[in-house]
DNA sequence: TGTACATCAGTGAACGCGCGTTCACTGATGTAC
DNA sequence: TGTACATCAGTGAACGCGCGTTCACTGATGTAC
């Protein structure tokens, strides 16, 4: 790829995950573009799609994610592994949300939909290995299925987002969640 | 209110809800007045911008759940009762998620706030009602205001929305999170 | 190092679309007699 | 009960708008010599 190309693809990038957490996963394309200083071409030379868009964005999280998750297995407590692993996918999840929802509403292309498989199996793996550690352990008694508790505390995120004038909403609810899993 | 009128409106509430229940929210007025089978101008007589119409909606439902709620308090088991009704309240809770994302995106007009804060109040003393009577019962030893419970509640259900695909969604969350209030 | 050129990326005006919303007109309702 | 009429409600084509998306053109890049 050539450098000016590079530099304009990741400015899009940036300047997505900005507008996505200001106006939320349904922001405009052509806002995204205009707030990254490229034409509307030139995203859509890069992403030809919002969801090529959404799944870059993903995609990043997911393995910072992922990477996050396979330190913490050498946290002394799996339970604040745990919890510590679930506060970070909470912190990420304004652009899965968005995913999620766009994935629901059209039938994605292919490619798009093997990434996608991709990132929740990844996602996945991380977070089953963290909950059967802190289980093992006894940290954990609640009856919950990774996926379920990922759809929790995503929620809850997205309700935080929608609150923007509580600043500690997000905090307090993901306390209420992740702290009642003993 | 003249008969054809009073028809008309109760046909586009119902459609409303159906279209609401359907698509989210963020459903067009078009397609609402469309599928009651009543012109836009018809849709906009009746009530003047969307979130007049959210208002009415919500409004029935809130009344709706508070009546539940009254009775509540005659159930033996007090943090039972405060299930079933956060049970409820996800039911209905559709029409409450599309308001709070449309009160949070423009300024309404006063009548309209005036409508939103009653609502609020009326749902924030039920719930308070039954879970202070769960708390004192110890029934329930979470740390958790009646408001961070019901975005909790709101929030799960609007989750289980975006995924229709799994129909039991909706139930295991909110045993994941109602269960666990004790 | 310097220059010429082929290739790739960026631009942004323009398109079609569906949205929310309006308004001049038509039609139904209910009242007065 | 029957009729005339004033009033209120419904209609739906049309408007402006911002959206996603395209494409003919311009410009930057990097390579070959």
């Amino acid at each position: 790829m050539r450098s000016d190309a590079r530099g304009n693809r990741d400015r899009v990038l940036q300047a997505a995950r900005a507008v996505f957490a200001e106006q939320g996963a349904q922001a405009s394309l052509n806002k995204i573009a205009q707030s990254a200083g490229v034409g509307p071409g030139t995203l859509y030379r890069h992403f030809p799609s919002l969801q090529a868009l959404l799944v870059a964005i993903i995609s990043d999280d997911v393995h910072t994610l992922c990477a996050t998750g396979r330190e913490l297995p050498a946290h002394p407590s799996p339970g604040d592994a745990l919890r510590i692993w679930l506060r970070a996918v909470a912190v990420h999840s304004t652009a899965m949300r968005g995913l999620v929802a766009a994935q629901m509403v059209t039938a994605s292309d292919p490619a798009t939909d093997a990434s996608l498989a991709a990132c929740h199996e990844e996602i996945g793996t991380a977070g089953a290995a963290l909950l059967d550690r802190a289980r093992r352990h006894g940290a954990i008694t609640a009856e919950i299925d990774v996926a379920d508790l990922l759809t929790v505390v995503n929620a809850v995120a997205g309700a935080s987002e929608q609150t923007p004038d509580d600043p500690h909403l997000l905090g307090r609810l993901l306390t209420f969640v992740v702290d009642r899993l003993v």
